[in-house]
DNA sequence: CTGTTAGCGCATTCAC
DNA sequence: GTGAATGCGCTAACAG
């Protein structure tokens, strides 16, 4: 492979120095029309693509970002780094996917690798680290946006879900159909998301001053299996439930499968409520009712603040919470939907 | 924010020349042991972090490649960055991830700014591109692996799945169920695994000694969506239809949808096979027969052929056809299923 | 085993 | 308007 063309080759060709190439490439204005075209013409003629890693060892700025997941095959965060990739495209950035698995010292390990990288900055999604390391981190770099997580010290740099909120409103909704007996799959122990919607199903049914029995709460992976083998269990041991309220959807679909191998007919004898609306949540039988979270939009605003923050953050700045939506589907239908049927 | 600490700081600090850390910091083995002890404990002490970007500056190589997908949010196209994204990461590089929404143009700006980010080599999956541009720009960059597209000059760099064996595999299986109106919901008419997978449907109907009726041939968005109105309309103009081979599964799940608008029973009425086996498919009801492609692995394959071309392709540096599976479920029951129904 | 010299390809800061 | 000198932080190729 011959070698690239460099800066020098063109101010050779047209005969400038590279100072004047440097300038037409970045669109400064102050060059001559004449020359500029000259230059162009070179430009176009060699084929010339300036060198990124030059001009970011120059200027000190890489216009590149991470974005660290636990995973882009869940649907959730695949969505979300749609977002994080459109915003930031559109502003000239380009984006380090990384994976975690949902591992720690992975994602410890990604962090250094970013940093050596120099991104520009980073968004975090669903943080598995703890809040010591986090923050040492977070206080080292400044610009970081956590998504769905947010440090004690500092909620400036989080664009979060109102999972509390969230949690709320798929409760009163069960509640308000006529369940008192409600289950929560709550998902993994560790998830912060998942003990936000604990506290507002525990809420909702305190505000309904319903009991709340603590042994309806049961943990779960936040998957199809993990979602079918715990509504096994909680059901099996907790007959008296009419409904469940899930974790998210996946684990929702788990619940729907189980209730089906246990005879139990959706929504008749159990009702079920998920949690994002991902796309596959319209399409299973019953369609689910679910609390809708704009995953794009929670990817492009973490962007936004993160390019906030780099650009100095005059205005603005300000931490993002996203409020969920409910959609009433089949799986626990509405006041009319139930009468109808 | 201080500035970054630079190999020049450590080398002051540990009392040698910055050379010395250098090596240490790339593990060459001619350094003495206690030297080694020494640089260490500095770089520890400073939090030390070599920058990638002078590096890459110096030797040439970033470490980094390039992953163009239409869209990640789509789950065929998120498996695939997974796998990309794990066998990258395991051999020390990192991925830029870039969606093309389909848009050509933007590919081919996609295609030059990754080329000005000086990535080592390039993941393109599902290319729009023209034939002549694509191998333009292949032949300006031979580090280069293509997914599921291949240039008629050059087949090396291609990892497939082999769509037209796909194809014959769903559409044996509805002949030897029985069927022999079998449609095809082909997807958009650029697409090339639509195009290889109607090879495969019209080679086995040929060899079944079926004559094949082209208008039976529908194409379609390859969502939901599209797959639920083309199969409105190709069911409406041929009633004779007693069997679907749809692009995908998200078409499938829309043929799926029709047949119950038009109060249709899949499989009795219509059977259905769908493609790629995307985790929706099972879950749908009724549970979707379909080809399983290893979507992880094809991502996973395109980034091994890949590095073996960067580091020499010496051996290997094969092309890759993957096989895809039948898998049996209830749209399109097999023999026994049938009997036992 | 360790240090010196040079340069990777650009942009910044000054001159002119 | 344009150019020359200098440095961004690191490593390659030598020398010792």
């Amino acid at each position: 492979m011959p070698d690239r063309v460099t800066i020098a080759d063109v101010a050779r060709e047209a005969g400038v120095s590279s100072m004047t190439v440097s300038r037409v490439i970045n669109n400064k204005d102050d060059v001559s029309p004449t020359t500029r075209q000259r230059v162009l013409a070179v430009v176009e003629r060699l084929g010339y693509r300036p060198s990124g890693i030059a001009r970011s060892l120059a200027t000190r700025r890489t216009r590149t970002l991470g974005l660290i997941v636990p995973d882009v095959a869940n649907p959730f965060f695949s969505d979300v780094v749609r977002g994080v990739e459109h915003v930031a495209y559109a502003q000239g950035y380009h984006v380090f996917l990384c994976n975690t698995g949902e591992n720690p010292e992975r994602e410890l390990a990604v962090l250094q690798s970013l940093e050596e990288k120099r991104v520009d900055g980073l968004v975090i999604c669903s943080s598995r680290l703890e809040e010591a390391e986090l923050q040492a981190f977070v206080e080292r770099n400044r610009f970081t946006v956590l998504v769905n997580r947010r440090l004690a010290s500092d909620r400036r740099h989080s664009v979060m879900v109102d999972d509390e909120g969230g949690g709320r409103l798929a409760t009163q909704h069960l509640l308000a159909t006529g369940h008192q007996a409600i289950g929560f799959l709550s998902g993994p122990p560790a998830s912060h998301s998942g003990k936000s919607r604990a506290r507002g199903y525990y809420t909702a049914l305190e505000t309904a001053g319903i009991p709340s029995n603590p042994s309806w709460r049961h943990p779960c992976a936040p998957d199809v299996q993990g979602g079918q083998a715990a509504t096994r269990e909680l059901l099996s041991a907790h007959p008296e439930l009419t409904a469940l309220f899930c974790y998210n959807d996946l684990v929702a679909v788990g619940a729907l499968q189980a209730c089906a191998d246990l005879g139990l007919d959706v929504p008749r004898d159990v009702a079920i409520v998920g949690y994002d609306d991902i796309p596959l949540s319209a399409l299973v039988t019953p369609p689910l009712t679910t609390c809708r979270v704009a995953r794009d939009e929670l990817g492009g605003r973490a962007v936004q603040l993160l390019l906030e923050n780099i650009d100095g953050c005059q205005s603005g700045c300000e931490p993002v919470l996203l409020q969920p939506a409910l959609i009433i589907r089949a799986s626990a239908p509405g006041r009319a939907q139930e009468e109808s049927q």
